[in-house]
DNA sequence: AATGAATGAGCGTTCATTCAT
DNA sequence: CATGAATGAACGCTCATTCAT
């Protein structure tokens, strides 16, 4: 409802409203550059956390991935609403090239390809799992003050193992 | 970006701006309304559709939610942008009380209960689920323009089923 | 800062809105008509009180004047304010034709005439007794709930005998 | 009738409609301000009239009010328009606490324990000499383009000095 | 490069007026 | 005659954007 203005922004940042236009073209601009930030960074961090784990360890790295993603998302919670409910995609397009949800969906599909575990559409699955994270950071932060992350973690990892047709302990 | 303006509302409906006013009293409040019309309508039919399986068949009645939630976003999908994008819950308490996600939470504990199926936190699923139908309708529906809608319901079955511990198929 | 809107005035008297065009050509319309009553009565009254005096008492009449004055706008306080606060003169002229001002300007000229007081320009005698009155109500209204109507008529009364040229007891 | 609408205000100082609220509130908070001021300005230019009298020359104080009054209404005549009629004010209490009538009421009273006239209730004869001031330029001003300045101030001299008991050559 | 006062298009809302019933 | 739902021009106000300093 009530959108965040650029005032507020440049104030948030401490520089002067004029001195936004000389980095920005628009507003839309300075959110697109915030949600790529936002969301390289998080891919980032998914990367590293998964990176830590064994070569074969499957599922290992997609506990990685949840556990990373709940808690990317938990960091950055202002700035991720900000970014995501601020801006209204300007066209479907610039929706679709989720680089979290792509990174997810070629996970999938090697995990699927090493028999690993069982997916017939990766894409759909990641898409799937993404929107089920962000709904429930989402839902956690509008209804709790101070969020379990570690039993938001071992839920979010329960479920995925189950999606993808593992056992889920 | 572009937020719905009233004359847009107005001028879809063919009416005049000020006649919007004899019915509502603000623009949150057709949002509102809108938004309480599209959810109540989904979960009437998401209700008929359970009501049509048999009192103990559980994987059918997920089975039927799914084919049901599919459906019913995609047959709103224009009212279903212009209320979920637009209106941007005015105290996240208004958004917690989601009857779609309090339904699915229900049936999951009562699945669970039933021992058709297992699931420790069934609000958690519940949120999972829900906006895991969300996330892929909503992707589905920017990335292409026919949507294939079978597919779409037959893949959110098979993760539903996953996701609170049944065999997929 | 509140404007009287229509529907307040047709909600008071009880008839549709549309009733009210039947009969007035436009808000100003009524306004004007309201106005025009309101002069028309009170100029009434005071003639009336006039008339009682013996044609030679030219102090009561002034004394009758004053008295019929005063009670004329209490009496009328809410529709006074609506009619006068209202309502902007839409044309300058339509302001100077104040019947009540032309009415006591004969008056004053009268007994001058007669040598009952002495007064050199008895419009603007006239348009200063008048705003005075007007001024006084108001303020009057403004501050007290329950107005002394005697003691106002008494000090209007004095202070009209002095600005004629009378003594003032 | 015609309310001055922000455009109009902004218009006739030669600013864009929005620099206007970098400097006030709100359109009430205009008219406010500008009603202070002219207020200030007005009694600013009474005091100084009559500081330039004798200490004791009382009838002399009174005549530099009635001179100044008139001055200061009729050089203002625009700006008074504008504010007197425009704002309706948004309390009686406002409207009481007149401080031009409080200051007048001051010097009558003052004047009168200096037994240099005979006024029973300051407040009420200020109220009257008031009001009558604001008639008089009011209704000048719409019935002439040329008011003869001179003319009014003399009439309204021996008006105030017979409101209060004085001879008036 | 950095600023922030100034801008004005565009918003949500009101309400005098109309007209089909 | 009477109605009141419908209208749309016009309002006060906001805020992304510009530009003289």
């Amino acid at each position: 409802m009530e959108a965040t203005s650029i005032e507020q922004i440049t104030d948030g940042a401490d520089v002067a409203k004029g001195t936004y236009y000389l980095h920005f073209a628009s507003k839309d601009d300075v959110l697109l550059a915030l949600r790529d930030r936002f969301v390289r960074e998080l891919l980032e961090s998914i990367k590293n956390a998964i990176g830590e784990q064994r070569e074969k360890d499957w599922k290992g790295k997609l506990r990685a991935w949840a556990a990373a993603g709940i808690s990317g998302y938990l960091d950055a919670a202002a700035l991720h609403n900000i970014v995501f409910y601020e801006f209204q995609a300007p066209s479907p397009k610039k929706d679709g090239d989720n680089i979290i949800i792509a990174h997810l969906s070629e996970l999938l599909g090697a995990g699927s390809a090493a028999r690993a575990w069982s997916v017939d559409d990766p894409r759909f699955t990641a898409d799937f799992l993404f929107h089920g994270l962000h709904g429930i950071v989402h839902g956690a932060l509008a209804k709790q003050k101070r969020v379990a992350r570690g039993a938001l973690i071992r839920k979010l990892q329960q479920v995925s193992f189950r999606a993808v047709g593992l056992r889920s302990n």
